[in-house]
RNA sequence: GCAGCCGUAGCUCAGUUGGUUAGAGCACCAGAUUGUGGAUCUGGGGGUCCCCCGUUCGAGCCGGGGCGGCUGUACCA
């Protein structure tokens, strides 16, 4: 078989593998943000990776594009099924299937990874993780004030400093007073409107003069490529930027900017004063410097009924060439009081919270927090296979260390000595247990200590050297041999 | 999807106006050293020069088409 008739090894595009290390990282990570959201009452559940298609969202996949988005394939009852895109859609069929056995209001949490089938980019996976909270069941924005807080408790129990981030919370309510005024209320507009939301999403990343330009007739991009935009009237595009720019020195005044800009539409009041009264439960329990009312928050998703919020990060850190690199958004969520009632004869209200668990990664390693950039944890010993037909005695050896709670292995390839001492650095072993004929004709095992070795070889130059100072390295009756790997251990590992 | 840039070893890249057997550094493997990681030295494995068609005596290089990657933009329920 020629190499070409070979298949390419790689991962398929915006898909990745994770190593040991990344992996104890987020694990400790998702363990902080799961000690968060218990403490604040919730309690795990878990859904499937797989939906029925339209349980998920609003439209079947049609026979042409039925993986737009998402990732869907039919069953052999022909229903198509979806990889779940998110893990509010699931909770709402979750509670819906289950509504009269749950406590109401229902407080949960989970964690899982997610899937979408749209182009990958840097930092952009096709699968991500996510890590949510939800209260479904509590119409009150005591349940939207809370998540708030708690989105804000989490980001520092994982090691963001406070003052490095800030919670923004916006009402839809709000934003559909203005479009009601500006004359886009009707149920006709509402691909107009989702436009206008979107335009409004894209603020941090184009800045007004770009978000103008997308609320009228379109933009150009720096590629040439041109974008149609919402088609508004300069002065509509004046109000909806008004309303963007309505952030004011302190919550209340920004909610007293709020009222004017939405002056007559009793849905817009509405939204205020729930704002309102989010902003005073927050200063209540003494977070009003961590979540602040911020009209340029808008969630790009066309569910949200009400309160939306997002956890941004507010630090900037370099990059390898020295560019600046804003983490921005690590989560996100909101009200979607009718996400559940598609399901039920009833309404059910609902707000959630989302963190993006791999953008949240990264940027925990940008500001080495003690969280994932804990000390590495130390390899297995590895016992070296000196003579063939000893196997057996090696084997023992091993299984005393185990049996003693010590991490350990027995060699198990086909290579010599120096590609097995070479094997156990690999491995980060912190020792090699090495018993050849002249040990164990004394009785004795030979322990060296490769982190302390390591030390050691700098001061050596000459090969012959470092091969006869056999650095950090001891022998002790076989017998001792756990105690002896305790003791090197504890050097390094306290 | 649209636009721009780019495809040569596992990685980063050289490769002259088109010329014979396509190179370097790093990484990997082995030896120097019957049984010791690092450093040094020596040697070795590894390539359909993204693919196909065309031009040419001759293509890594020129032309056309395709595929893939990166960046921006759109979509992201």
């Amino acid at each position: 078989m020629s190499k070409a008739d070979k298949i390419k090894a790689r991962a398929p595009r915006g898909f990745a593998d994770r190593g040991p290390a990344e992996i104890a990282a987020t694990e400790r990570m998702l363990a902080a943000i799961r000690q968060s959201y218990e403490l604040y009452g919730f309690e795990a559940v878990e859904t499937s990776f797989v939906e029925y298609t339209d349980a998920l969202g609003k439209f079947l996949p049609d026979q042409d594009r039925p993986n737009e988005g998402v990732f869907s394939f039919q069953d052999d009852d022909e229903q198509w099924l979806s990889l779940r895109y998110d893990l509010t859609a699931p909770l709402a069929r979750y509670v819906a299937e289950h509504f009269d056995a749950l406590p109401k209001p229902y407080r949960s949490y989970r964690a899982g990874w997610v899937f979408r089938n749209e182009k990958p980019g840097p930092g952009r996976f096709r699968q991500f993780m996510q890590f949510d909270a939800d209260t479904v069941g509590a119409a009150s924005v005591a349940a939207d004030a809370e998540i708030c807080m708690m989105a804000a408790d989490t980001l520092e129990k994982v090691g963001i400093g406070r003052g490095d981030y800030v919670i923004k919370v916006n009402n839809r309510k709000v934003l559909d007073g203005v479009l009601e005024a500006i004359g886009l209320g009707g149920e006709t507009q509402a691909g107009q409107r989702l436009t206008v939301l979107r335009a409004i999403d894209k603020l941090d990343r184009l800045g007004p003069d770009g978000v103008r330009h997308l609320l009228g007739a379109g933009r150009k991009d720096e590629s040439g490529d041109f974008t149609k935009g919402a088609g508004l009237e300069p002065d509509a595009i004046a109000r909806v930027l008004a309303f963007t720019e309505a952030k004011g020195a302190t919550n209340a005044e920004t909610i007293e900017n709020l009222r004017t800009v939405v002056a007559g539409s009793a849905r817009g009041e509405e939204g205020a004063s729930e704002l309102a009264e989010i902003a005073a439960l927050v200063a209540g329990s003494g977070y009003e410097d961590r979540v602040t009312v911020d009209p340029s928050v808008v969630r790009g998703l066309e569910y949200y009924t009400g309160p939306v919020y997002e956890a941004e990060l507010t630090f900037q850190v370099q990059d390898e060439d020295g560019r600046p690199v804003r983490f921005g958004s690590v989560g996100g969520g909101g009200r979607y009081d009718g996400l559940v009632g598609r399901f039920r004869s009833e309404p059910v209200p609902a707000t959630g919270f989302s963190i993006g668990v791999s953008r949240l990664f990264s940027a925990l390693k940008a500001v080495k927090s003690p969280v994932v950039s804990g000390q590495e944890t130390p390899g297995p010993v590895v016992v070296l296979v000196m003579d063939r037909d000893q196997i057996a005695a090696y084997q023992r050896m091993v299984s005393t260390l185990r049996h003693a709670g010590v991490r350990a292995e027995l060699y198990l390839g086909s290579s010599g000595m120096k590609a097995q001492m070479k094997y156990a650095d690999k491995r980060q072993s912190p020792c090699v247990i090495i018993q050849g004929s002249n040990e164990r004709e004394r009785g004795e095992v030979e322990i060296k200590d490769l982190i302390e070795g390591a030390k050691a070889a700098d001061a050596i130059a000459s090969n012959a050297e470092w091969k006869s100072a056999r650095p950090a390295q001891f022998s002790v009756a076989e017998n001792q041999l756990v105690d002896a790997v305790r003791e090197v251990l504890g050097r390094h590992f306290g």
